[in-house]
DNA sequence: TTGACAATAGAACGATCGTTCTATATCATG
DNA sequence: CATGATATAGAACGATCGTTCTATTGTCAA
């Protein structure tokens, strides 16, 4: 029985070019998904690329290389929880994100920084938490920066008060800070991401 | 001067192909490097591809595709605030991370979810924060789930205590839950994002 | 059994790929 | 000026790309 014949839907392509994207940062050729979904023939590889394009999976760019429409690592923005919240089985769904995308805005001006300490959490910023930086902002009132006090870097809220500047804490065991000269500010806090599970 | 020369650099080479990719989600080809970079012979590009090679910025799969070494929407992880932290002009790094693979370990099975109100806020999950939910994961004792109670989906920790389930928010005003027969859980809390200056 | 349709195989084709070669232009150095 | 190193241009090449064509196989309904 090593002839038996599977029956080929469009789903299994889109799932075999998926994981061969995923895999090598790539398209794969027509030869490789000719392999990948075990046909001998381009031709059938054509057949079916021109069935993932017209339903939309796919698409072609000006130069006519293959491109998925939407990121295939993207989640499903499902709602919002409380209220309603519609049933995942229900996928009523809204809208798709790259994370890469949505928290970096300029990849060359910002870097990441583990958190330590317990300064920010009442910000909701916890130890071991992962924050990114971007460096050459100026801070506005509000925002949450990174600042050398007393030789050490931390984050801080910086506050305005007319020409004064104050870098306050999110916990209220540390006391605010009027800094005096040597105010040296890193970036300000852009994004704050957390992983349980590791 | 419309002829005037620009010392061209492999950085230079680099940043434009690295802008391409953003742009595209693929590699340029040798004609397409041509052009970003403004030279008129693919020996040229050859050129300064052989250099990035050398210089371990690209690199080529078993079919001769190129790729980046690193993921070029990758951040430098720059160390840990408070102690010591190197200053980022010394750039001591690390690590990179992509976030999408960083965070997402499951694709198929998680969904997005923004986060109303504020029965989470003393585990440090805000409002419109997003989380990470994965579906078909059964829960351990303090992970954070999403569970439908009383008709609403809401977040809370997830205790076990002997036989008995209690769902608890991390939020005083909330008491305990003991959830009687009907206790729905969509999935299991695998990451928190949140994002500033919208 | 026959006919219609869908899926596959295989060959041929022009276009473009990346490589390699030679030749020219620019620049710093002695 | 002479020389060598570096960067660029342009042409030629084999290899592979994706497309298109014809032919074969398998399935299901009439």
């Amino acid at each position: 029985m090593s002839s038996m014949k599977v029956k080929r839907t469009l789903q299994d392509v889109e799932k075999k070019i998926t994981a061969f994207f995923r895999d090598h940062g790539r398209m794969p050729t027509y030869s490789e998904i000719a392999e990948i979904i075990g046909v001998r023939s381009k031709s059938v590889v054509h057949f079916w690329v021109a069935k993932l394009l017209s339903a939309g999976i796919l698409q072609k760019d000006a130069k006519g290389f293959l491109s998925f429409l939407r990121n295939p690592r993207a989640l499903k923005l499902a709602g919002e929880v409380c209220a309603g919240f519609p049933s995942p089985a229900e996928e009523e769904l809204r809208d798709i994100i790259s994370f890469d995308e949505y928290l970096i805005r300029n990849p060359d001006t910002s870097f990441l920084l583990s958190v330590t300490g317990d300064s920010m959490i009442d910000a909701g910023i916890q130890e071991k938490d992962l924050v990114i930086v971007e460096k050459n902002k100026d801070p506005k009132d509000g925002d949450i920066i990174l600042a050398e006090v007393d030789g050490n870097w931390t984050m801080k809220y910086f506050r305005r008060k007319g020409k004064m500047v104050i870098l306050e804490a999110a916990n209220s065991k540390y006391p605010p800070i009027v800094p005096r000269m040597d105010l040296r500010i890193a970036g300000v806090i852009m994004a704050v991401v957390r992983k349980y599970h590791k």
